[in-house]
RNA sequence: GGAGAGUUGGCAGAGUGGUAAUGCACCGGACUCGAAAUCCGGCGAACCGAGCUUAUACUCGGCGCGCAGGUUCAAAUCCUGUACUCUCCUCCA
């Protein structure tokens, strides 16, 4: 959400910061045009309203002592009608003006590389080298399938495409992943929580899903209710202090969460078809932070380098980069995304991002706290990703396969996994 | 799922048609060497708009009693719908 004032005060700033992320100056001026509307219709219905409340008070002290007050009742009667014109009037303007607003995105930052595609993302740093292999890696769906611990076929008779069941040490890897993750994060200082898997409309709004989400059909709502299935974390850890007032001294505030996330991947058709990477379910666990205005930079290098660490003890290879200002998600001012090495597709793919989204969600989430001076200021959240479960575990099967088929579990996951050191083939039922 | 009760300022708590009592807390002042007590004053920094502006400062106004509508010259008060909380019953891991 916007702060009004400050675009009106800076237009052509915020219209420039705007076509970096393809909206176009028509509708900056659209929304000006609807501000100026609706100020102009607020001036006019509240001059009548000071009008009515002072003749009011005259009616009152008339009826009082008995004397009439017949002309002013029905002069009033015609204020009254003309003030609830004005209102109509009014609230047809702010609808149009709010659902525009709510369809903006957030500014980015000044170290955004600009770009209306994808292509422009800069590669902050470069983690671990891919290994040699000797013989031709497997994509991971073949080595989960061949080693029984994925079942691709059961998953789509029972739920359809884009599921998975995770079996005997394929279930472990998984859970091993996500627990170390999450006492990696422990560790850290963020707190731990189980939010609720499904969260109502305000919820999805405040964090800016809404109301673009529900026009893409991009996630799972339930029907004949409120309710939508998460589609990350994010959104019950952000709203968990929607429309409320963190203390200060609590500042900064740091979440993590296990969670599944559902997606329904809808514009996605044809892309990562086999295997972990782009399921209507999966696991991740999620970073949130809650800092002051003038942390929040310095906590999006932090929540990436929690992200990163994370990695580096399971020893996959990966790098950072920072995505340019049109594919960032529509609340970021600046997003560092993590991507882990893909041995089968040669090349570098998602498992997390992390994203300072400024005063954008809290605006909307009406999240705030107290400056020094006591004034209400909004917060800043971040997000990040710490990390994507079942892309890890596609990472793990895929650079620490073996040429028997067999894959090597990190050190750091043994204990994970009653000492395990490696998967081979199992026989399960 | 059924029945009932409730939702008012940071907290407590009045108000059943005439424009939000009171207490506590908090802020300022007086008294005091200082503090406490006492007294005086302030107290919706939740939001919106106008004026004036460097200003989120100030002045004025609107709005404000869970939320959304309706009736009325006028709604915390009356009517309708709805959300949430609590209690009891039912059901259940």
């Amino acid at each position: 959400m916007l702060d009004m004032k400050m675009i009106r005060q800076n237009l052509d700033w915020y219209k420039n910061k705007m076509a970096e992320r393809g909206v176009e100056a028509e509708t900056i001026d659209k929304l000006m045009e609807l501000d100026n509307q609706r100020r102009d219709l607020i001036v006019k219905s509240e001059s009548l309203k000071a009008e009515r409340n002072e003749v009011s008070d005259q009616i009152s002290h008339l009826k009082r002592n008995k004397e009439n007050a017949d002309d002013a009742i029905t002069r009033m009667r015609e204020v009254g009608a003309e003030i609830k014109q004005l209102d109509e009037q009014l609230e047809q303007v702010k609808t149009e003006q709010d659902d525009l607003e709510a369809h903006l995105p957030n500014v980015p930052h000044d170290g955004v590389p600009v770009s209306l595609t994808e292509e422009g993302a800069v590669e902050l740093r470069k983690v671990g080298t891919p290994r040699k292999f000797d013989f031709k890696p497997k994509p991971h769906w073949e080595i989960g399938e061949n080693l029984d611990i994925l079942d691709f076929k059961r998953s789509a008779k029972v739920a359809g495409s884009r599921f998975v069941y995770y079996l005997g040490a394929g279930s472990m890897l998984e859970r091993a992943v996500y627990n170390f993750y999450l006492d990696e994060n422990d560790k850290a200082g963020y707190t731990e929580i189980i939010p609720p898997y499904m969260v109502n409309s305000a919820s999805m709004f405040g964090t800016g899903q809404f109301p673009k989400f529900k026009e893409n059909k991009a996630g799972f709502e339930i029907k004949d209710s409120d309710l939508t299935m998460i589609p990350t974390a994010e959104v019950p850890l952000v709203n968990f202090y929607r429309d409320e007032v963190i203390p200060s001294e609590k500042l900064p505030v740091k979440f993590t969460a296990l969670s599944p996330a559902f997606r329904s991947e809808a514009g996605s058709a044809g892309r990562d078809t086999k295997g972990l990477i782009r399921l209507h379910q999966f696991n991740k666990v999620e970073m949130v932070q809650f800092t002051k205005p003038e942390d929040s930079w310095d906590a999006l290098e932090n929540i990436t380098h929690q992200a990163e660490s994370s990695l580096k003890k399971l020893g996959i290879p990966y790098h950072v980069i920072t995505l340019t200002s049109s594919d960032m998600s529509f609340t970021a001012s600046m997003t560092h995304d993590i991507e882990v090495w893909m041995p089968s597709q040669d090349c570098y793919r998602e498992i997390s991002s992390c994203s300072n989204t400024t005063d954008f969600q809290a605006r909307r989430a009406h999240i705030q706290y107290r400056d020094e001076n006591g004034k209400l200021q909004y917060i800043h959240t971040l997000n990040g990703s710490g990390l994507a479960v079942g892309r890890t575990v596609a990472a793990i099967l895929e650079n620490f396969q073996n040429d028997d088929g067999s894959v090597n579990i990190p050190e750091v996951l043994q204990p994970y996994m009653h000492g395990m050191k490696k998967i081979t083939k199992q026989e399960l039922f």
